[in-house]
RNA sequence: GCCGGGAUAGCUCAGUCGGUAGAGCGACUGAUUCGUAAUCAGUAGGUCGCAGGUUCGAUUCCUGUUCCCGGCACCA
């Protein structure tokens, strides 16, 4: 018997007997064997200790690859759960992959984990890394794999292996130590001291088992693990960073909005909030005016009716808000009135498109609307702005021919990185989400729409990513993701092909040869909501908003009571300029107003003194910039936007 | 909705092993007119989320409930 094994950069080496990773990086170098964290085997990921038994093109990965750090982080998950069965006997186990950022394993137990003990879990994990148990892989008949599992009382993965494994799939299992085993995908590392120390259990939570609310519920231990102690630093400076630009606390530090428990999950914007949102409004609205969309409005509360017709209520009357009202008798008879608030807006805007005989020369037809919507969003969705139960969408409809969907589509795109880029995000994805399962409409149907959006999105140009079965219940939909300032990714925009509800509500036009057809709905927004829309900005800039969205853009600060009056006057020129601008003539001390409204994230302080108000000049002070600048009044409006 | 945790002054939080509460910041009042990130002094402010129960007595213990937080599930 013979192996070949290929190397990287062409070498060859043949082996008489099955050769395992490790063995190939030692031949190498011991440096380079205790760096190697697994190996590549014929594109494939293997553990170091799995003897290879065939001709193969091997790539060691250290510890230091991203492929590696999966599979520390999905060590992790193992050793966690090792620990967890060592510290609370009768804990049974689940699954437990790797994360973004770390890693999870979840578990079945009467008693739920306490914060405390996380610690204690922690630091049998640290011990379990510092006994450098070797991890071995074996491969076991099922049969075997469910009787030991069941012995072992473990009656979840003898369940999964008799219910999520094909008959023929090849079940592996990784004994850690002497005792302890799991079975799993793999691959592993060596053995539990290459876990290294960068790891950190972080929260305990409830999940249910296979992704089901109508399973059992689990306990999930949460942890963040790193090829180092440096990134794993790095990542809690990033939390820390993330807890500083919460949405929530800005709002209330910069006075934007509240919620209170009388309207819950909707927001009462102040002052400023309601500023920096109008100003939002009208510079999506001029967007939309440029791209060629009709502005409407259409009511909040529409008889049931309309939602049994579009389909909405048999899907989501649970999350509709419903208004009853008493119509009084008649014929002895108690009347009564059931209207919906409505949880979106495309079944109006087709009214709006059923008014009248509409010609194909009037497509493509884009209809917008502020759309203010309700939708009884479970409780627990709840978070800030970022999921309320009263939004306003900056929603649109087109409606347009089958051949028009590519050029709509393309056009759309455009406008959406447009406007991101505008409100500073550059980094955008797109993903691809096809038929559900809960679905309305035939295969056929949905082939065509599919297929339309498919065409589209290639036609746009931009690389996407597929996002199977997640296509809202009448047609397939581009998602678009923006990515924050600090690396976090927000779906946001969105476009959806539907065909049905034109269909539903019967909605047509009369063709070019004088028949009667329906047209083709693009449901398409691109911020989403306003509410979560905001509070992404928030927390993107850190509540530092650019010049043109800050709600206050200048504070005129005068330093003595002597120059109140010349602040005023610079106040009011300001604002005659459409500037947003207010003065502080409070009796404090210059300091105390440049401290206040930098906290406040003020872009602009004007500062004027007496020597100001004698020279007419304005001393502007710049958010974040230590050196200030002194202006003629007359040019100050001009010095603002530089 | 589910699992866990929480709710004390406008905000951030301390505290009471059951005897009705305290700090800092903010607010208010007065003094100070001071040129680039906190001037000084004083005052006010709390049904300790809400409803029951146990108790001589509950903010504290128990039950229920609402809301919030972290996840899960959901997101037309």
């Amino acid at each position: 018997m013979s192996i070949e094994i290929t190397f990287p950069d062409g070498n060859k080496k043949s082996f008489d007997e099955p050769v395992t990773g490790l063995a190939i990086a030692q031949g190498i170098s011991p440096g380079l064997a205790k760096k190697a964290a697994v190996i590549e085997v014929n594109g494939e990921l293997w553990d170091l200790t799995r003897p290879i038994d065939r001709d193969a093109t091997v790539s060691i990965v250290t510890r230091d690859k991203p492929q590696a750090l999966e599979v520390i982080r999905h060590d992790a998950a193992h050793v966690l759960a090792q620990a967890v069965q060592e510290l609370f006997p009768g804990t049974q186990i689940t699954f437990g992959p790797a994360t973004e950022v770390g890693f999870y394993y979840d578990f079945a137990r009467e008693l739920p984990f306490t914060e405390a003990d996380l610690e204690k879990i922690e630091q049998k994990m640290r011990e379990i890394v510092k006994r450098d148990l070797p991890i071995t892989r074996e491969v076991w008949p099922h049969e075997v794999a469910v009787k030991h599992f069941e012995q072992a009382g473990e009656r979840f993965k003898a369940e999964w292996i008799r219910d999520g494994l094909a008959p023929d799939e090849e079940l592996s299992i990784y004994r850690q130590g002497e005792n302890w085993l799991d079975m799993c995908l793999g691959p592993h590392l060596p053995s539990t001291g290459k876990l290294g120390t960068a790891f950190k259990l972080t929260k305990v939570s409830g999940a249910y088992w296979r992704g089901d609310a109508n399973n059992a519920q689990l306990q999930r231990i949460y942890g963040v693990a790193f090829a180092t102690e440096d990134e794993l630093k790095a990542y809690l400076k990033m939390v820390e960073e993330a807890e500083k630009r919460d949405h929530r606390k800005l709002g209330r530090a910069l006075d934007l909005f509240h919620i209170q428990d009388e309207a819950v999950g909707q927001v009462f914007w102040h002052p400023k909030g309601w500023t920096l949102y109008r100003t939002l409004e009208n510079y999506v609205r001029r967007q939309l005016e440029d791209a060629g969309y009709d502005e409407v409005k259409t009511p909040l509360l529409v008889d049931r009716k309309l939602w049994e017709a579009s389909g909405h209520w048999e899907n989501y009357r649970k999350n509709m808000f419903i208004a009853e009202v008493d119509e009084g008798e008649q014929d002895g008879q108690q009347r009564k009135a059931v209207l919906a608030v409505k949880p979106m807006n495309c079944p109006c805007h087709v009214q709006i498109f059923r008014q009248g005989i509409r010609s194909y020369r009037e497509l493509p037809l884009r209809m917008a609307e502020f759309g203010a919507c309700h939708r009884y969003e479970p409780s627990g969705a709840l978070h800030g702005l970022m999921r309320v139960r009263g939004f306003v969408q900056d929603d649109a409809h087109i409606f347009c021919t089958e051949e028009q969907i590519s050029a709509e589509t393309v056009a759309f795109c455009d406008l959406l990185k447009r406007m991101y880029k505008d409100l500073g995000f550059e980094e955008v994805s797109v993903k691809f989400s096809d038929r559900p399962d809960n679905r309305a409409g035939d295969d056929a149907i949905w082939d065509r729409a599919e297929g339309a959006l498919r065409k589209a999105v290639e036609e746009a140009g931009l690389p996407y990513t597929m996002n199977p079965g997640e296509g809202a219940f009448y047609g397939p939909k581009l998602e678009f993701v923006l990515r924050d300032a600090i690396g976090r990714d927000w779906q946001c925009g969105t476009l959806q092909v539907d065909f049905m509800l034109p269909e539903r509500l019967d909605a047509e036009y009369v063709a070019e040869d004088g028949s009667r057809k329906r047209p083709v709905m693009l449901h398409r927004a691109v911020l989403g909501s306003f509410e979560r829309f905001i509070g992404i900005l928030i927390e993107n800039h850190a509540g530092a908003f650019p010049f043109w969205l800050a709600p206050l853009q200048v504070v005129v600060a005068p330093i003595v009571s002597d120059a109140d009056d010349y602040a005023t006057e610079v106040c009011e020129r300001l604002k005659r300029a459409g500037v947003r601008a207010e003065t502080d003539l409070r009796n404090e001390k210059i300091n105390y107003k440049i401290r206040e409204h930098a906290t406040h994230k003020i872009p602009v302080i004007a500062v004027v003194g007496r020597k100001e108000a004698e020279e007419r000049t304005v001393t502007l002070r710049f958010r974040g910039q230590e050196q200030q600048q002194t202006v003629k009044l007359d040019a100050v409006v001009e010095h603002l936007h530089a």
